[in-house]
Order: structure tokens, then C-alpha cells, then sequence
RNA sequence: GUGGGUGUAGCUCAAUCGGAUAGAGCAUCAGGCUGUGGCCCUGAGGGCUGGGGGUUCGAAGCCCCUCACCCACCCCA
């Protein structure tokens, strides 16, 4: 039989990554929590017209990289590439700006995008999706920042570097481009191809652009930042005098900005040099317009996603603390009678237990324990039945004593050695 | 979607110019003690050399196609 492999850039993800996974979650679920936020689960599969809306038809996350195929009745679906329209569709649906001033809500899965996989980057992805709704001062833009330092300190992440910038408001951003593609046009043969596609539809991303020839070119172009509307030029002062005070530390990129339709104003990026090319592992902005975009009330919003896998390429975390261990070897298939009540009491004392299910040498039954790295082995045999006793063997030091074969006081004993 | 690199045992890697039965270490299993792990010793199992085609007397190595992985572009978390 052939065998089956799994699925280009889905992964299975084992022991100790499986480990870091849960210490990021457990201190993200900390901070989260002590900061109001409350926790929801979204569907993974969505209506496909759900992401067109809010991430926007010409990006290349709605163009190209989505799962999208018809359910058995017909009907296009999608597998959800980012967390944010799931969690603001789900927001609208149960009504929750009528209820709430503000709504803050988390959510932790699964992202699908059908892209090449490289260093960081995967189809199948992690994210902690953090979105706050119902807001539109300065102050919240700061809070979740202290909160992303909050978690990468506490997870003793180095090297990392937060980017902040404002990509302005729809009427501001809409004057600049034109102001930008005036400037634009008349370099635009000596752009890169990329670039050249960007100038039709999205001509902001070609600050983002890393080709030398295409930073020359926009070296001394006019910057949005410059042209900004009071109202946007005041939220973004307003939002670095906040970072001060919570002794955030960022830095100020005017080139950033972001690639999906919905943000406005503050926007921000967390980048570690320790990543490759995929060097963003958080990201988010401000998406003033998007609630009311996806049929909502017209509601502020701002949100951030963490990328697990990419935050877990630099988090370190110590080796898990491993439960007390037994293991139980049977002399003969007659000692193996007392199996079940050996292993029953075991587990009932909060005691990790294992032994070999087939019958094996003693010889091979040590060794296994020994992989297995027990602290303890239990050895049943004629001469422990025939006294009413068992043999503990303590596996790091070597040492054998005998105890009673009702276990009290064995269990006792080693239940002070972890 | 586009480039570059890499595919040999479960893992890490050998195999001269295209030459004979594709090897080693680690890991696994068994034995060395008829009831005892680690260290040591002995032995065993494990490969369609990623897959398919071609060239050749002969292919792990050359050619073509294909697949996968890694890295980068693009994009993004």
C-alpha cells in the first residue's frame, strides 16, 4: 500500500512545539484576560463572500491564496485566511453593540492560505486574534500595544522591534493617493514590476517595497504622513504620548503600511530580525470603517493578530515539568494477574503509571522503563506474591527496597520525591 | 504563481570516473544473567536510492518529466 502523506504546508506538530504553543497561549489567555478581554470561537469555514467584503477583492489574500470550493450544496465557502471578518461578522450577529459600549474578544485557530510555503510560513497557521470594538480614541490603540509587550515580556522574547505608523483616515488616504500617483507617474517606467502593479491597485505598498531601485525612486516622494487630516495627525500624537506613558517602546516607520483593505489610522507591525524573511510575527492597525462595511452599525474597531508558529521560533521555553512516573514489570504472566489492581490504584493517586502491555522479558521491561525515563520501576514477581510484597526500584539511584503489597505506604514514600 | 538548493534505512550521513550483494553511526529488537535498566560486547530486522520514463552491457550518480522538502521573490501572521 502506498502510503499517505499529508498535505503540502500543513503540518503536525509534535512534543515540544506542541509545548511552546500552550506556554504562549497560557500567558497571551493572562494578559488577555487581566485586560477585560473575553474569549470566542469562530467557525473555520465562512461564507466566501464574508472575506471578499472585509479584506478587500484586490488582495492577493482574496485573488489567490484562499481555499475557497463549493459545499455539497452548492454554495461558495471559504476557509477562513485571517481571524478579523469571522470575529466582526460574528460581533454584528448577536447584536453585541447593543448590549456593549465596548466589546473586547479574543480568538485562538487555525488560518488557511494557499501560498508557498517557506521559513515562518505555512498554509495551514496559528494566530491569537485580538480585536476591541466600539472605540475610536487614541488610548485602546496604546493598550493593546502594552499588551503585545506585556506577553513578549513575560515570554522573555528578545529582538524584537514594534513598528507603529498611521495610514490615515478613507478621506485623507484618498487625497494622498492622488497626490502620490501625481508624483508617481512620471518614474513609474523605472519601477519594478511589482511595483508597477501595486501603482493600479494599491499604490501605497510601494512604500513597502524593498528593491533599491524602488526606495531611490520614492526617497523624496511626498509621505502620507505629511498630509494627513487634522483629526488623523492628533489620534496618531495622541497615540505615541500614550505609548510613553505605558514605556512601550516603538518605532515610528513612515513607509509602513498594510496590505489588507481595511485598516485606518494607527497601524503597527512586531518584527524580530530572527525570523527570515517572514520577519512580522504580530500585526495589526485600526479598521475605523470596516463594521459598518460588513453591514453593521458604523462602529470603530482595531484588532491585532499574533502568529504562533513565527512567535514560537523565537520563544524559548524550559522543558516541561514531567509527572511523577512508575513503571510496572511482571516476572511472569502469573505476577501480570495483579495488573489491574496495581495500575488502578496507581492512577487513582494522581500517579503517571506504565507497563508493557505485551508479555517480555524482565531484561526488556527495564529497558523500556528506562526509555521511558520512569523514576520508578515496580517489579511483581513469585517471591514478592509468595510474601505479599512488591520490589520498588528507584531508577536514578540504583536502590531496591521491598513494601507491602497494598501500596500505602509505597505511594507515600515516593510521592515526597517530586 | 516565479526562481535557487536538496531528496540514499526511523534519524544523521557514506558509496572514487557510470561498475559487482548500496554501507556506517545513532535508534529499534533480541541475546550476553533461566528475576533487573544505563556502560560494554554479540547478533538481527530495516532500502524499489522520492516516483515515472530514457540513455547504457551496466544508473544512487547522466538526461527528461513529476512529486516533496528547504530558502528566497511575491504576499503576509
Amino acid at each position: 500500500m502506498d502510503k499517505i502523506s499529508r498535505l503540502r504546508g500543513f503540518r503536525d506538530i509534535w512534543k515540544d512545539e506542541l509545548e511552546k504553543l500552550r506556554k504562549i497561549e497560557e500567558v497571551a489567555r493572562k494578559y488577555l484576560n487581566l485586560l477585560g478581554f473575553d474569549e470566542l470561537k469562530v467557525p473555520i469555514l465562512e461564507k466566501t463572500e464574508l472575506f471578499v467584503r472585509s479584506i478587500g477583492e484586490t488582495t492577493d489574500i482574496v485573488q489567490k491564496e484562499m481555499f475557497t470550493f463549493h459545499d455539497p450544496s452548492g454554495d461558495s465557502v471559504t476557509l477562513r485566511p485571517e481571524a478579523t471578518a469571522g470575529v466582526v461578522r460574528a460581533y454584528i450577529e448577536a447584536s453585541l453593540f447593543a448590549t456593549q459600549r465596548i466589546t473586547k474578544l479574543f480568538t485562538i485557530g487555525s488560518m488557511f492560505r494557499h501560498e508557498r510555503p517557506q521559513k515562518g510560513r505555512f498554509r495551514e497557521f496559528n494566530q491569537i486574534d485580538v480585536e476591541v470594538f466600539g472605540s475610536k480614541g487614541p488610548l485602546i490603540d496604546a493598550e493593546l500595544l502594552w499588551l503585545i509587550s506585556l506577553i513578549l515580556d513575560e515570554l522573555k522574547v528578545k529582538n524584537f522591534e514594534i513598528e507603529v505608523n498611521t495610514v490615515g483616515c478613507w478621506e485623507c488616504r484618498k487625497k494622498f493617493k492622488e497626490v502620490f500617483l501625481s508624483y508617481i507617474e512620471k518614474k513609474l517606467d523605472h519601477l519594478c514590476e511589482d511595483c508597477k502593479t501595486r501603482a493600479r491597485r494599491n499604490p501605497l505598498r510601494i512604500f513597502d517595497c524593498k528593491k533599491d531601485e524602488c526606495l531611490f525612486l520614492t526617497k523624496d516622494s511626498p509621505l502620507l504622513f505629511e498630509n494627513l487630516c487634522e483629526e488623523c495627525k492628533i489620534h496618531f500624537n495622541k497615540f505615541l504620548n500614550y505609548l510613553i506613558k505605558f514605556e512601550v517602546k516603538v518605532k515610528h516607520n513612515e513607509r509602513l503600511v498594510r496590505g489588507l483593505d481595511y485598516y485606518t489610522k494607527t497601524v503597527f507591525e512586531v518584527k524580530s530580525s530572527a525570523l527570515g524573511a517572514q520577519n512580522a510575527f504580530i500585526a495589526g492597525g485600526r479598521y475605523d470603517g470596516l463594521v459598518k462595511e460588513m453591514g453593521g452599525p458604523d462602529v470603530p474597531g482595531i484588532g491585532f493578530a499574533i502568529g504562533l508558529e513565527r512567535l514560537s521560533l523565537i520563544v524559548n521555553t524550559g522543558n516541561p515539568k514531567e509527572n511523577l512516573t512508575v513503571f510496572i514489570a511482571f516476572v511472569d504472566d502469573k505476577a501480570r494477574e495483579h495488573l489491574f489492581r496495581l495500575v488502578k490504584q496507581f492512577v487513582k493517586s494522581n500517579i503517571r503509571v506504565f507497563y508493557d502491555p505485551d508479555s517480555k522479558s524482565l531484561k526488556s521491561q527495564m529497558r523500556y522503563a528506562h526509555a521511558l525515563n520512569a523514576d520508578y520501576a515496580i517489579i511483581v514477581g513469585e517471591e514478592e506474591i509468595k510474601n505479599n510484597i512488591v520490589s520498588l526500584r528507584n531508577m536514578k539511584t540504583g536502590e531496591q527496597k521491598s513494601y507491602p503489597n497494598d501500596l500505602e505506604y509505597l505511594i507515600k514514600d515516593i510521592s515526597y520525591t517530586k
